[in-house]
DNA sequence: GTTAGCACTCGACGACCGAGAGTGCTAACC
DNA sequence: GGTTAGCACTCTCGGTCGTCGAGTGCTAAC
């Protein structure tokens, strides 16, 4: 447990040194309003830090910065959270006000406006479609092989997948199919489909619909790929400002992982509502470990459909990054409900 | 003019350059199989290349390093295309072969492979749906305030709008507003169909259909807002492997210019049919000065659909990049057409 | 026209040095 | 006993200097 006067100094280190990417000395907290205690006793308190493992010393006579343990003390107990910059949050309501028509269009957006603000970089995974349900099924033929599958679910997400037409089928039939399909198949949640479509389907269809089982099949088959999640990333030059990435070879491996979907997908994916931070080597991935990952859930529907996420180097700006992803994640949330519910 | 054995000794330097990426000497040109000169004499002709801008000395006693000028005559005139490793072949085929069923997909999977194989980074533009025609057009209600207007084009591109429904609207109006809109739409060029709403299918729809002045609104609102270009890009952390970009500033302008959609898209536009090359300067863009950008456009149904590009430094293995963007856009547009054709 | 020889140039690299910032420790102070 | 002034010590950073090597340009010989 730390005494208050250890929390008074871990806090301004902290902030110090968000701000100044340089290790803070002991006279320039000292020198802090608020702090009442020369040089010397501040250096006692920091070596006790040090060694309680909150601060961290780069080589011996330079000052401290935090360790990523003294980053998680900060921000579980000293962060004050709440204030935001009054131009900051006029960006944000101008967007929310504005008027838009696509979900993707909507998130992206937001994610452009929080690497922004933060100047940091920001990743948008989803919407995940997934666990939706079908709202309608269309099918559109293109061509004498080719048709469009439309998958439409209840959070308004549009689907699309290519199918190809057995040769020989009397196109007359589709619309027989689709009022069939959406009969049966609107409330079932997307991942249930594929077998429904064969346990429940099938049958019926095959009664009124000849050659019907390849069309089946090739819906199946459109449905097994189930849509990879898609990720979004903006301000991905951002992280080539900050000082502790001047090195070209610290942000390579960062931008190999912000480049790679899958991987962006399995640090996102234990979906904990809420908003979540994970600092350096809390974060699973290699090449995360200087970097804090904060992230939060937005919800459609009662359902979470994606997450957001702002990459940063661990001295983040914690209090100006968590209050702004909770306030655009909540808007988010609110927008989409609007648009969609 | 240049003589053969000036285009002999630009040729080896360019090649030389592309490989090592430092300046190349008068003695290891000549030491090399096929130059049959003296380093002196290689000397001379350097000295007259350069003083015809075709080559740039770094500093003086440094080796000589290509021009953008230089660059240009290599990628005219002394380019051996044609050759391809097996390997990187293999992978074109593989990927190929593989069935896919979103054009999307199919188009950023290119991209990744492109940027795999080359070691640089590729952009994916489009696909560019506005001059694409009407296919078929659909509504599907969420709730009592919400539908979704899908559109399907001639290329099988499925784009979806939500719209408002203005209260007391009748749903069941829904089928007669689709199946008016279907038949005097179908085959309109997408932007031509926000007037031909206005002008054609108004009156009618008028007349079967009760306070759908409010539906047209939203629709023509809808397609207002043409979607914008969508930007995909792979392999972004190639471009700090390279060693003329191992200074964070070189690049940051760089990637910079890779996030901003719009920024990409002015760079695009002049979509010439086929292969092209923009060497240093010849980038409109003040960051891809010291950048090479290959462009390539692909085709679907007759008209191009899209543009991919190749971005690297200006010392681009140039010979592969071509011949592979070749074999891509290609193969990419006998795949889409086999696809949606 | 081509090439050997040679003086010259310039950047890269390592060694060295002083300045400055910050520490840890000790002893004095309240 | 907690706090603070004083001081020796440590370590990095930036600048200077000299050496090394690669490569050139010129001249004279072939």
């Amino acid at each position: 447990m730390l005494t208050e006067r250890q929390r008074l100094i871990l806090s301004a280190i902290v902030d110090d040194y968000i701000r100044s990417a340089e290790p803070v000395g002991s006279r320039s907290i000292s020198k802090k309003s608020g702090v009442g205690y020369s040089p010397a006793t501040i250096r006692n308190e920091m070596a006790d830090l040090e060694e309680l493992g909150y601060l961290e010393q780069p080589h011996t006579s330079a000052g401290r910065i935090p360790s990523a343990k003294g980053y998680r003390y900060y921000v579980d107990h000293l962060l004050r959270l709440g204030e935001v910059d009054e131009e900051d949050l006029r960006t944000v309501r101008e967007f929310f006000s504005r008027k838009m028509t696509r979900m993707e269009q909507i998130i992206q957006h937001a994610a452009t406006i929080l690497a922004n603000l933060t100047n940091y970089t920001s990743i948008v995974l989803g919407p995940e479609v997934f666990s939706n349900s079908l709202k309608a099924f269309q099918l559109v033929p293109l061509n004498e092989q080719m048709a469009v599958a439309i998958i439409v679910t209840n959070t308004g997400h549009v689907e699309n997948r290519t199918i190809s037409i057995p040769p020989g089928f009397d196109m007359n039939e589709f619309e027989k199919i689709v009022a069939i399909l959406n009969a049966k198949l609107v409330g079932v949640p997307l991942h249930k489909l594929q077998t429904k479509l064969y346990t429940e389907v099938s049958e019926e269809l095959n009664r009124y619909v000849n050659h019907c089982e390849m069309i089946i099949d090739a819906l199946a088959q459109a449905l097994e790929q189930r849509t990879e999640h898609r990720a979004f990333t903006s301000g991905t030059s951002n992280m080539l400002s900050q000082p502790e990435f001047r090195d070209v070879n610290k942000v390579k491996s960062i931008l190999e992982w912000l480049d790679e979907t899958p991987a962006l997908v399995r640090s996102f994916s234990p979906k904990q509502e809420g908003i979540q931070v994970r600092i350096g080597s809390e974060n699973a991935d290699e090449a995360l470990q200087n970097c804090s990952l904060i992230t939060a859930t937005y919800v459609v529907d009662g359902t979470t459909v994606g997450t957001i996420g702002l990459l940063g180097p661990m001295r983040m700006d914690y209090a100006k990054a968590i209050t702004l992803m909770d306030i655009l994640s909540k808007n988010l949330s609110v927008m989409l409900a609007r648009c969609y519910n």
